[in-house]
DNA sequence: CCAGATATGTCAATGTGTTGACTAATATTA
DNA sequence: TAATATTAGTCAACACATTGACATATCTGG
């Protein structure tokens, strides 16, 4: 480090300010650039994000809506809404649990899945490639690494500006990784 | 740097999986969380975004919705909508251009100056310490470039997929900081 | 000067995100 | 067991984001 860090609090608030809009700037592109890349499946980025969930070893046999919206990290409110569309385009098929009939276990259809491995998953490869040009290996590992630190804390203040008790048990769901 | 960039391309492509989906879940909180902060001024973290870039002493005499939006990077029609809540608030107001009758010069409001100044902003402040607590202030100069480079990427995805004539002049705003 | 191109703002449709309120089913506890 | 609390999913209201289509105003080239 040539130049130690020798900012004013001044200089800090500014250096934030830009980091949070530039945050919300690349989540607008994420969203719009994503959801074009697939738009001709039929998807968006939040859909290929559920079908990515659906496709992991440990969601074979179906996901609750509950447990599904943890995972992502969305509203359960949200999801069901997300799930209804895909539903009506016959990507997803929510079955009623035997064994707890307040659930509906939520699974990839066989056409869901051949889009998502057929048509999807090359064209989600490529964007990946185009939209981390540049980034080294290193490079991924660190921003990866800033993103869940900066999400860690933003938990935490959620945890504080309203107690919702369901959210403790964050433990529960493991958010490793969702394609 | 103990281990070398020796992933392979599927180490590679579950690296990028992991940051877009950090990315995802980061926004989200960053609007739930931000927006909390601020709702007992009737804000949200969007409408902070447009009384920061109305503070700047560039806008004194007003900006146009067309040229916010290239400063936001959003869509017309989105700030349209925005604009139209914070001016039914009293936030902001939008008087005709005299010198081009298509537009309107969005300036901010004496009261929304004031909540912008006297509630609002303490408020962000102490958001930012608490969101960025443990960055020093090389990670946060870090974090910024990442998502630059990033938002780069992605606008650079974005001319590709529908080529649209306006954003051709990207040089024309500057979108460096907006509070 | 006038016709075509371009820019500005708005309306409408759709998808995504939140919260609050509600019913129904399951768990807990007295 | 019965009363209470928690959990699951949905409905409704609202904000934010996109695109497409449109009328109007300005600009540009012949």
């Amino acid at each position: 480090m040539v130049f130690p860090n020798d900012l004013g609090d001044m200089g800090r608030m500014e250096q934030a300010n830009r980091l949070f809009f530039r945050l919300y700037q690349c989540a607008n592109m994420l969203h719009k650039t994503g959801t074009k890349a697939v738009e001709s499946e039929g998807l968006t980025t939040q859909q290929w994000a559920v079908l990515g969930a659906l496709s992991r070893p440990d969601t074979q046999n179906g996901i609750s809506m509950g447990d599904l919206a943890r995972f992502l990290m969305v509203s359960r409110q949200n999801l069901s809404g997300l799930i209804s569309r895909m539903e009506r385009d016959g990507h997803v098929r929510s079955d009623p649990d035997g064994r707890d009939r307040r659930s509906r276990l939520v699974t990839m259809t066989d056409s869901g899945r051949k889009v998502w491995l057929d048509q999807a998953a090359p064209k989600i490869r490529l964007f990946y490639e185009q939209a981390l040009d540049g980034f080294s290996n290193s490079d991924l590992t660190h921003t990866v690494h800033y993103l869940l630190k900066l999400l860690d804390n933003m938990k935490e203040i959620d945890a504080e500006q309203g107690h919702h008790p369901a959210d403790d048990d964050e433990h529960r769901v493991d958010t490793e990784h969702h394609v």
